[in-house]
RNA sequence: CGCGGGGUAGAGCAGUGGCAGCUCGUCAGGCUCAUAACCUGAAGGCCGUCGGUUCGAGUCCGACCCCCGCAA
């Protein structure tokens, strides 16, 4: 039996989960990564290769940059002689003849029950809108951006405490489970492919998920944004209120019904921070109390409550 | 040399050249029907490192190391 020749375009972490489930697997044969360039990495800006390059150096997996140059694509394809293309969170756009010169095409792994949440963050923007559930879609490669025929789908449950990153890490597992079976029949012609009705499509950009727009103003937002936006920008950029001068990372909050806290706070005053029972608290917008339970403090590390409490005893309001 | 904040008890922070402090936690005891409550006591420190100034440095000066935020 000949191994299916996977060509594999990716370049974080995901990928990198996911090349190796492939190149575990004997139905493939891994012939080429094509992946983004070294970049500087860190506070010192030190360029070190990445964890994929590093993976395809200690495998013996040739690895391309095509760095979104025309010329360099084509040359790929002299290059690589794949039965299939396999992206998965690759970050270029790629040209449209390239999605087509391999025998079975290039399919994509999307986080999201397309056509629904089409774009760059779709994980992000489901939490955001406070969707229930999103999913896994295996689609093919098409010219316009994630709206090629669905070679099948997967739902998972988004958890009342689900953060992008935790979310994240079990549909990246998810993938290791459902995507090299989908992509074994789809080579072998197994896969009646279901199209895509773009009249339900919906979108979403990075420009929806940036430091701008994880600022929280607990005077102007109600409590279940607060909530959301929080689970959304994990790990980044992580929402962000101004505490004074100082800028504040929040990393969780708890909507309360603790009934005798409310009782207490009652009088506090919108977007004001205060303390009870050891316990880190402001009021939203919409006169509902949330219990901050993760933080950092612009220049010093992350803390508990408690921490900040204790640094902050002076000036913070006790109830 | 990208910009900035910081390093003091297990944690978080004060500290004006002159005895090393506060809150939390920990430990022992007490009180209470009860507590993330209250009371009494205790342990716990190379004040990042090295050098300099000084009668005297956590504090002033210099160099270095490390942590963090921004930026990328």
């Amino acid at each position: 039996m000949e191994k299916i020749k996977i060509l594999f375009l990716g370049s974080n972490w995901e990928a990198l989960h996911t090349l190796k489930v492939l190149f575990e697997d004997v139905r493939f044969s891994i012939i080429g990564v094509i992946t983004q360039p070294d970049k500087p990495v860190g506070r010192k800006q030190e360029i070190l290769p990445t964890e994929i390059k590093l993976f395809c150096n200690e495998n013996n997996i040739p690895v391309f940059h095509t760095l979104g140059d025309i010329e360099r694509y084509k040359e790929a394809m002299s290059i690589f002689e794949p039965d299939v293309i396999l992206c998965k969170s690759f970050g270029e756009i790629i040209p449209d003849f390239f999605l087509s010169y391999s025998k079975h095409g290039a399919i994509n792994v999307h986080y999201s029950l397309l056509p629904k949440y089409r774009g760059a963050v779709p994980i992000q923007k489901a939490i955001l809108d406070g969707a229930d559930i999103t999913g896994i879609s295996i689609v093919k490669m098409v010219a316009k951006l994630d709206a090629g025929p669905i070679l099948s789908q997967h739902t998972e449950q988004i958890l009342e405490n689900d953060t992008n990153q935790s979310l994240r890490e079990r549909l990246v597992k998810l993938t290791g489970e459902i995507l090299p079976d989908t992509l074994y029949k789809w080579c072998n012609g197994e896969i009646i492919t279901t199209e895509q009705d773009d009249s339900k499509a919906t979108f979403c950009w990075q420009k929806d998920i940036a430091k701008e727009v994880a600022e929280i103003d607990f005077t102007k937002l109600d409590s279940i944004t607060i909530d959301r936006m929080t689970r959304a920008f994990i790990p980044w950029p992580v929402a962000w209120f101004m505490y004074g001068a100082i800028r504040i990372k929040l990393f969780a909050v708890v909507l309360l019904n603790d009934n005798e806290i409310i009782q207490n706070a009652k009088d506090s005053k919108i977007g004001e921070l205060f303390t009870t029972q050891n316990r880190l608290f402001v009021k939203s917008a919409d006169d509902k109390i949330l219990e901050i339970t993760d933080l950092q403090e612009e220049g010093k590390n992350r803390t508990k409550p408690i921490d900040f409490i204790n640094g902050h005893k002076k000036s913070l309001l006790s109830i």
